[in-house]
RNA sequence: GCGAGGGUAACAAAGCCAGGUUAAAUGUGCAGGACUUAAGAUCCUGUCUCGCAGGAGUUCGUGGGUUCAAAUCCCAUCCCUCGCACCA
């Protein structure tokens, strides 16, 4: 039933084209945008939250008389894709497994003849595209689906190749060498996907320091972490399980292990005529540590991992915690004093670590492993290197610094790149570090650029407030980034062609095609191509000079640019801040101007699944599609609205679905049982429609921010209680209803727009309660004298109750006795403390005044005759007779005030 | 370590930016009641402590401070979550 009702609008939405807004010169517009979906997979209820905020907000500015345009595309270049379209091919059981579920919860009627496609990684983007085309439209989304592309798609392929000669010619592209992860049975680069455990145990690129120490013949290379400590050097370690090899490298000869080798190659150290060198042969020898000149000798420890870095490390008793320990047990040399003073606070000294933690020998390798870091940690932060060192007063932090350039200056060292962990791919092969040579880089690092950003910034709006500082932040962080790639699907680099840009890259400026797509393939199409000029013309200021039979179109394009283009809210999630949004924010600095600048962005929270993040080990991912189908679009959506702030975490619960599916059907209930009663409201009808007004202005402030929680539990939760409340006090439905059907069924159709749709045609009109915008609240609404008055009626009611619970007593009757007319006359210069103005016959009420003064809530409704007009009321709540009377004034005693008459139970 | 966010009643979760109207929304759970042959659904009432008259007391991680007044502002401290990059 309900599935039926929500294909119906589905489809005559579709139909209708009602989504696909027309270019409407001096109406105000809006564009939202949401970041396109990676076609990759299936959604679930994660991905679904923030693409029906975006739809929310969409259908809101609708109803607030916005040209709204809120498009779609899809992301399919970068690696996934044509990484499972490789496993696909090599038959990977995981992913066939995978894939054969997402195709069976699409009802994929022959899978394996589909499966068969997605060799291809095109097949694999395209049949996802039109999946998440059919989710979205199931969720009842106002997409404007006929502006659609992809990052694929060579129309799009040519914007890209404009922006990027664009970003060239500004000077915006640099090249250099970069260490990354990489594979050299495969020899590829590796993400984090390709790694064994590289999602639960993240590997990371450590830069080393290799110290050469030169001997007689050759330098054996040590490489370290902390090229500070060369000063506390007593001895270097090899390992007795590693094979070391002579290598020249220019006119020197040096010693590393072999799994070295490998490294110096791929990060483009050159050396030549390798060949194993006898472990004797260096252990008998002596060698100088650079900068200090110091003679020190080379001894054998197990602990020493020959794959690791060179296989050679130096020994720094003092400030190491392995160092030590192996030292302490072999006892061949004392332990050499410190080189880094700590304060004397701290407790991070290795003999206070070795003897705190009970670390006995060298194979204690994992308590060893927590001292060695808290160690580093402390004295890098806290630690001042002494007078033993030449950097005497200084930071570890500023010498680490300086003795690292000082090496590299003088040739006796060089810097060297190694993994935070052993790590190999899925398939088993070596993760190594290599340096790419002449990467290309975006400079986010220049400051003028990142100037002009945080200018830009700063004239944004952000929901919540506290991102624009956030983005200050991450904009002041940004260094180079390396924007292509030797593998992966996507555009080539105009100007390197064996590159290809990278999926990140290639999408920071795409909402902008949004504007004219149809247009631009269009021209696409009859030319073959955009060329630079053409696309120019359309995006900047110059004029066009092309072929006379583009010249329309080219206008056109450029028309709908000038329309709709920047973009109002960009709508997304917070792992986004520090990279995508930045370059977003950036780029559109780079290539635009005014109003085609960015206006805002909003940041919605990561959706849970039973309280944990969703993922396929933890068993708890819940797909869209089956939602709707267990549910229904709007009861997730009311969910996805009211389940918690934009901006926090929600938790995908069935329960806490469950209330809301239960408030929906209390809506239909309504809703069906209406019929129009216009006609005079009484009392309590009045109230209701006042309180509804008021709730709708709450409402539209509360839209305003995009504070949707607050906004829809104003006018659907709190309307819903208040017609509860209506009926309890004899209130009459469908009279209220009529008057506020219209406003209502508006302000609800974001969040529930098929609903809305469905009773805005029974009950209201043929028209599309989606296109509608929301009228003016009508003259004289709300009337707070009426929300007063039934909050006071309230309030005693309240007070009765809590009588009868101090007293214990079942009243037969209550009496009410109002503010006698004596009080109330005086009560103004009482309140304004004019005790003069008070007549002298009146002055004996000033004490008792004094007394109860914070318990008296002024009222300037007519309290004898509201609580005679709620007398019924008060009798069935309570099931005993109600009297209301006005008081009299009681010199010794207590005497009603305004807004609090006596009580009297008996 | 750095950066950001957060610690609120049985639980979940508002409020905090713009101090008083906050014993503190809302939902769940729990208790009592109404309706029902019964169950369910729905509705009402209650749910920190004390109170035979609408009141009082003690609460919002912990410890200080500012103020006539603090869950809300400031300082310190403990704990939790997320991000720290080339991955979409």
């Amino acid at each position: 039933m309900t599935s039926e009702i929500e294909r119906k609008w589905q489809d005559r939405w579709k139909n209708d084209s009602i989504f696909e807004p027309a270019v409407i010169e001096g109406k105000k517009k809006f564009l939202i945008t949401v970041p396109w979906p990676y076609t990759s997979g299936s959604l679930h209820v994660g991905h679904g939250r923030t693409y029906t905020l975006g739809d929310i907000i969409a259908r809101y500015k609708r109803l607030r008389g916005y040209n709204v345009l809120f498009p779609m595309g899809f992301h399919q270049s970068g690696t996934p894709v044509l990484s499972i379209a490789q496993k696909m091919l090599r038959q990977d059981k995981a992913t066939i497994s995978l894939y054969t579920e997402y195709l069976h919860q699409y009802g994929e009627s022959d899978i394996p003849a589909r499966l068969k496609t997605f060799t291809e990684p095109a097949a694999i983007a395209e049949y996802f595209s039109n999946a998440i085309i059919n989710d979205f439209t199931l969720l009842g989304f106002s997409i404007d689906w006929s502006r659609r592309f992809t990052s694929a798609e060579p129309m799009y392929q040519d914007f890209v190749s404009w922006q990027f000669k664009k970003l060239n010619s500004k000077g915006y592209l640099t090249r250099g060498d970069y260490p990354l992860l990489y594979s050299v049975e495969d020899q590829n680069p590796v993400g984090e996907d390709d790694i064994k455990d590289g999602d639960t145990d993240k590997v990371t690129i450590e830069e080393f320091t290799a110290v050469k120490f030169k001997g007689s013949e050759f330098s054996l290379v040590a490489a370290s972490l902390r090229p500070e400590t060369i000063y506390g050097i007593t001895n270097l370690w090899i390992s007795p399980r590693g094979k070391y090899f002579l290598v020249s490298q220019g006119k020197e000869k040096i010693v590393v292990s072999e799994k070295c080798l490998m490294k110096l190659n791929l990060q483009g150290k050159e050396v030549s005529d390798s060949h194993e060198i006898k472990m004797e042969d260096i252990l008998k020898k002596e060698f100088q540590v650079p900068i200090t000149g110091k003679k020190i000798k080379v001894l054998k420890a197990d602990f020493v991992d020959p794959d690791n870095a060179t296989g050679i490390v130096y020994s720094v008793p003092a400030h190491s915690i392995m160092d030590y320990v192996a030292l302490s047990v072999t006892g061949e040399q004392s332990i050499p004093d410190k080189i880094i003073d700590m304060p004397p606070t701290s407790k991070s000294t290795v003999e206070n670590l070795v003897s705190k933690l009970g670390i006995k020998s060298p194979s204690d390798t994992e308590k060893i492993a927590e001292a060695t870091q808290i160690l580093y940690r402390d004295e890098f932060y806290s630690g001042i290197m002494n007078g033993l060192t030449p950097l005497v007063g200084k930071t570890v932090q500023e010498a680490r610094a300086d003795v690292r350039q000082n090496l590299l200056d003088q040739g006796l060292g060089f810097v060297l790149y190694e993994t935070s962990r052993k790590a190999e791919t899925r398939s088993g092969s070596d993760v190594l570090v290599a340096v790419v040579k002449n990467q290309w880089f975006i400079d986010y690092s220049r400051q003028d650029w990142k100037d002009s950003s945080h200018d830009l910034i700063d004239k944004m709006s952000f929901y919540p407030e506290y991102l624009k500082r956030i983005f200050h932040d991450s904009i002041d962080w940004l260094r180079q980034r390396p924007c292509a790639r030797k593998r992966g699907l996507g555009t080539r680099l105009p100007m390197d062609p064996d590159w290809v840009i990278e999926s990140l890259s290639d999408s920071t400026i795409y909402p902008a095609v949004y504007t004219n797509s149809p247009q631009l393939r269009s021209i696409y199409d009859g030319k073959g191509s955009l060329d630079f000029d053409l696309l120019d013309s359309i995006f900047t200021d110059s004029t066009y000079r092309g072929e006379d039979r583009f010249y329309k179109t080219v206008i056109e394009a450029k028309r709908q640019w000038n329309y709709w283009y920047g973009v109002d809210l960009r709508l997304t999630t917070s792992p986004h801040i520090s990279n995508h949004l930045s370059f977003y924010i950036m780029n559109h600095v780079a290539l635009f101007t005014g109003s085609k600048l960015p206006g805002a962005i909003s940041i919605s929270g990561t959706v849970t699944s039973k309280g944990a993040k969703i993922g396929k080990s933890k068993g708890n991912v819940v797909s869209l599609l089956n939602v709707v189908e267990r549910y229904s679009a709007d009861i997730y959506r009311l969910f996805v609205a009211v389940g918690a702030d934009i901006s926090t975490d929600l938790d995908w619960n069935e329960d806490d679905v469950g209330v809301h599916s239960k408030k929906i059907d209390q809506f239909v209930q309504i809703m069906e049982s209406f019929t129009n009663e216009p006609g005079d409201m009484d009392y309590i009808e009045e109230w209701f429609v006042s309180s509804f007004f008021s709730r709708l202005k709450i409402f539209i402030s509360e839209m305003d921010q995009y504070a949707i929680r607050h906004a829809y539990i104003s006018i659907f939760h709190e309307v819903m209680n208040d017609l509860k409340y209506l009926e309890r006090r004899g209130g009459r439905v469908n009279v209220v209803l009529s008057r506020i059907m219209r406003h209502w069924l508006i302000a609800l159709s974001p969040v529930i727009p098929h609903l809305c749709e469905e009773y805005w045609h029974k009950n209201v009109s043929d028209s599309y309660v989606s296109l509608e915008t929301l009228p003016d609240i009508p003259q004289g609404y709300p009337n707070v004298a009426v929300l007063r008055a039934e909050e006071y009626v309230n309030r005693i009611i309240q007070d009765v109750r809590e009588i009868i619970k101090a007293t214990s007593i079942q009243p037969k009757t209550i009496q009410v006795s109002t503010v006698p007319d004596k009080i109330l006359q005086i009560y103004p210069h009482l309140a304004k403390g004019d005790l003069s103005k008070i007549p002298q016959d009146m002055k004996w009420v000033i004490p008792e005044y004094m007394k109860i003064r914070n318990l008296i809530s002024p009222f300037e409704g007519d309290e004898l005759a509201i609580l005679n007009g709620s007398k019924q009321y008060m009798e069935s709540t309570f099931g005993c007779s109600f009297q209301v009377t006005k008081a009299n004034p009681v010199h010794k005693g207590r005497n009603a005030w305004p807004g609090r008459p006596l009580i009297r139970l008996e």
